[in-house]
DNA sequence: AATAAAAAGAGTAGAACTACTTATTTTAAT
DNA sequence: ATTAAAATAAGTAGTTCTACTCTTTTTATT
């Protein structure tokens, strides 16, 4: 009996190599193959995959917002996280949020059907740069409080217009609220995602794909 | 007489899609296979591809600086730029540095073969989307100045410090320039970007690949 | 019904950023 | 040798952002 699995990338030549390597495992079923996630989410209820493949990085959903949704409806899938974030913070967040594996885009490929073969089994895998990352990030950072707190629907509109480069009276004004309140949700945004100044914040949430 | 090709992109997974993808065309040869400049460069007397497949976004040197360097060392090479990056703005940028072709990644692939042909024989290849792109601008963007100069390397400095979140002081103390000057680069740097504030700067920064 | 979290608002104060203009010195290019 | 560009510096002025503390109202959750 072969593993069912699908694939989740906006880009097409990703998609293509991934079948390219795995069309030599026999004990390997590509079965799904996705541009975005609405198409993902109408075929799933049929196409049943026992591992998908995520990218992180997609223009219309994040993956972050995609794997709770995924997990809470399919629970028994096994998410791999396939992207070319190599953020220690990102990736313990992740795996926290449910994701099974974690691949670099960029690390060498020859793992893809082992760590298909390891989730698929109920075991977590992680390539070795990303053990690295972990233990570096570690070793390095002693208290680390890590998991970042989930943005309310108000912070993420807000850090999406400070995104498209709107000040914060021209925010207040756009969504009728007060400057002030505009300036207390980028402060708390930058304390929610630990950064230092606006330029930290728009390198997270770009890195967190959290704004388009 | 078949075209040589090679690509270079830091995505094993990229690399192995267009491999697959150019695998059945006769008289499209693939020659070499880069993960970074230097490889490349390295292999590029010996090897002496007629079309170069380039990304632009890549960890150690970013394609902006990569095609001068190329086309003043190889001047017959033709470049094919594919990427996921859809600003009309750096499309014309990259055109004007001398790429010959422009694909998406995001894109419909079945015309990477047909574009490798026509800037083999020396004609320029722009994928349907491109087009749009590039059309759509002009219509918006009436007084459109376009082409953005090149920085000098202190601009370049500076934009990487900010990028890194230190503020106008701390790049000042540390680079031991006044605040003044520190604060006038600032200003250059949002003028020769064309960004509304810092946080358009950084965007920019990152998508254009000048920072770190 | 009680508790917690989210949403909205505000005071004070200072630091940092943006805008526009001008000027000097050094370095590179024709 | 002349011209142009880059690097450096600064004035004035106004706007925006950051920091810390606090309050009220609404919405969920147990």
């Amino acid at each position: 009996m072969s593993i069912k699995v699908a694939i989740i990338d906006d880009h097409p030549l990703v998609r293509g190599g991934i079948n390219a390597l795995l069309g030599y495992e026999a004990d390997i079923e590509l079965t799904g193959n996705y541009s975005n996630s609405n198409q993902m989410l109408a075929d799933f209820r049929s196409a049943q995959p026992d591992v998908l493949l995520l990218d992180l990085q997609m223009p219309d959903t994040s993956g972050f917002e995609l794997i709770p949704l995924i997990t809470a409806t399919y629970p028994s899938i096994k998410i791999i996280v396939l992207t070319s974030i190599d953020s220690a913070l990102i990736i313990r967040n992740l795996l926290h949020a449910g994701a099974k594996g974690y691949l670099l885009k960029t690390g060498n490929q020859e793992h893809i059907a082992e760590a298909i073969r390891e989730v698929g089994q109920g075991r977590i895998f992680l390539s070795e740069e990303v053990k690295n990352l972990l233990t570096n990030s570690l070793l390095h950072h002693k208290t680390n409080l890590g998991f970042h707190k989930d943005l309310s629907d108000r912070e993420l509109q807000i850090l999406q217009l400070l995104f498209e480069e709107y000040t914060s009276p021209e925010i207040a004004e756009k969504i009728h609220l007060s400057v002030r309140t505009v300036e207390n949700y980028r402060l708390g945004l930058l304390q929610k995602l630990d950064a230092k100044n606006i330029t930290g914040l728009i390198k997270k949430a770009i890195m967190m794909g959290l704004v388009k």
